[in-house]
DNA sequence: TTGCTCCTCACGTCACGTGAGGTGGC
DNA sequence: TTGCTCCTCACGTCACGTGAGGTGGC
């Protein structure tokens, strides 16, 4: 009297609809019909359900089954790919599952790599610094990050320049001025004491004139044109005048 | 000057149709755009959107993060649903990989439980038998499956029984009543080995009536009238003459 | 007559991928 | 003029889930 659709299904260990979906993409055979139409498995059909089922749960896709046909055996080289696929992905989740305990401890809530958003919690950086942070860590090399992640250690020793933040965008000559030679000592300082920051390759590995558009267009972003000019400032001392590799 | 759409993709590790797709279900506010209806996106927008891709890659569905706002810690609770989450999958796929390596040492293929394949192997089974075995398992208790294993092993010390495999349709009265009393002793012994065999919860958790229509399906599907007929007076002997407990 | 199971469309889901067809700056 | 980038529809993907509307046996 053979076994209808929901009670392959059951047997089966899976749902009417996904029995109906192997039918529907040529995986399963139609079995015969009773009388009244009524689907009419047989043990064949279980086997099949459960082979396909099986090869599903192992990862294959039903195309990937289609393929493999009614053989019996299984596809060595296909086993070792899946195999080689769940390693990577167990290894995947387990990293994530370390970040998830990292952002529970409290080291997030940051875009920013974990160990830079710790360097950057003591530090009273404004909402923009932060921001340019996130912009940095995604231009430069994991190099270049660990100088930046030093650098920015270095400089929560030091009380943050309220002048900078606050600077009106009506500033006028003298206070910019002023301002950028003040700012030009730990900058110098930085390059100093992280030679690594000094090299192209190691700060911009996607080509300099990009990673510049890039970086100025973040910077136009966050700061006001006072601000902008204060920094030009800087970097231009910096070009003039570079910091030796000796302190 | 603000980037492109494309620029943004970068910046952030994602797709282009990734960030069209945060605007579209209203994830992302759309940037103002350039005098020629280009996009120009800004600082904001790349935070937001790794801050999304984050949250997505940490298992998070893109309605849930609809659902955190912009806020910007984390949900505490999400986090240890997740983490429970990825946990239970890690563990899936762990038991996966070492399904693969049986599979790949050649216990396999076969829709059987492990065990219950190894004991198959030595046994001159039928295909018949074999595929019976595939729909007991999906029936009975662990407990049962175990005790069948045993059985399964016991009988493969014995030669099969070409008689009952090779038994024609038209097989007669003598040679039936023969044949059933021949295989009632290596039955009676099972049962007297295994006694939880005969016990219905265990060997038909999902119902007396139900378990035995779904075996009927299958017997009437794998075997001919005559093997039918012969099972049929075996398992009445068992009824009328149960088999003691001592052996 | 009332439930219950079965059937076949056929649209929905999720997070995008992938062209299709058109415009704009160098 | 030729590439190249950008834009907006809009259909496709994958493995089913979920009704919609109708029939059949007790």
């Amino acid at each position: 009297m053979g076994w209808s659709t929901r009670q392959l299904a059951e047997l089966a260990g899976t749902s009417l609809r996904t029995v109906r979906h192997y039918h529907d993409v040529g995986l399963l055979e139609e079995p015969e019909r009773r009388a009244n139409g009524y689907k009419s498995y047989g043990v064949a059909h279980l086997v099949r359900v459960m082979r396909i089922k099986r090869l599903s749960d192992l990862g294959f896709s039903l195309s990937q089954i289609a393929e493999m046909g009614e053989a019996e055996d299984y596809p060595e080289q296909g086993l070792r790919a899946l195999d080689a696929e769940l390693a990577g992905t167990i290894e995947r989740l387990q990293r994530v599952r370390t970040e998830l305990a990292l952002v529970m401890r409290g080291a997030g809530p940051t875009e920013l790599p974990p160990d830079i958003a710790m360097a950057t919690l003591d530090t009273d950086m404004t909402e923009a610094d932060r921001s340019l942070a996130v912009v940095m860590t995604r231009l430069m090399s994991s190099q270049a990050q660990d100088a930046y992640t030093e650098a920015l250690r270095d400089l929560s020793n030091e009380p943050p320049d309220e002048t900078f933040n606050n600077l009106p965008v009506d500033a006028d000559e003298e206070v910019r001025r002023e301002l950028a030679e003040r700012m030009l000592l730990p900058a110098r300082r930085v390059l100093t004491d992280h030679p690594e920051l000094r090299d192209p390759e190691v700060v911009a590995p996607g080509g300099v004139r990009k990673t510049q558009q890039t970086m100025n267009a973040a910077l136009e972003d966050l700061y006001n044109p006072a601000q902008l000019d204060v920094l030009r400032r800087v970097s231009q001392a910096l070009v003039e005048d570079p910091p030796g590799n000796d302190a």
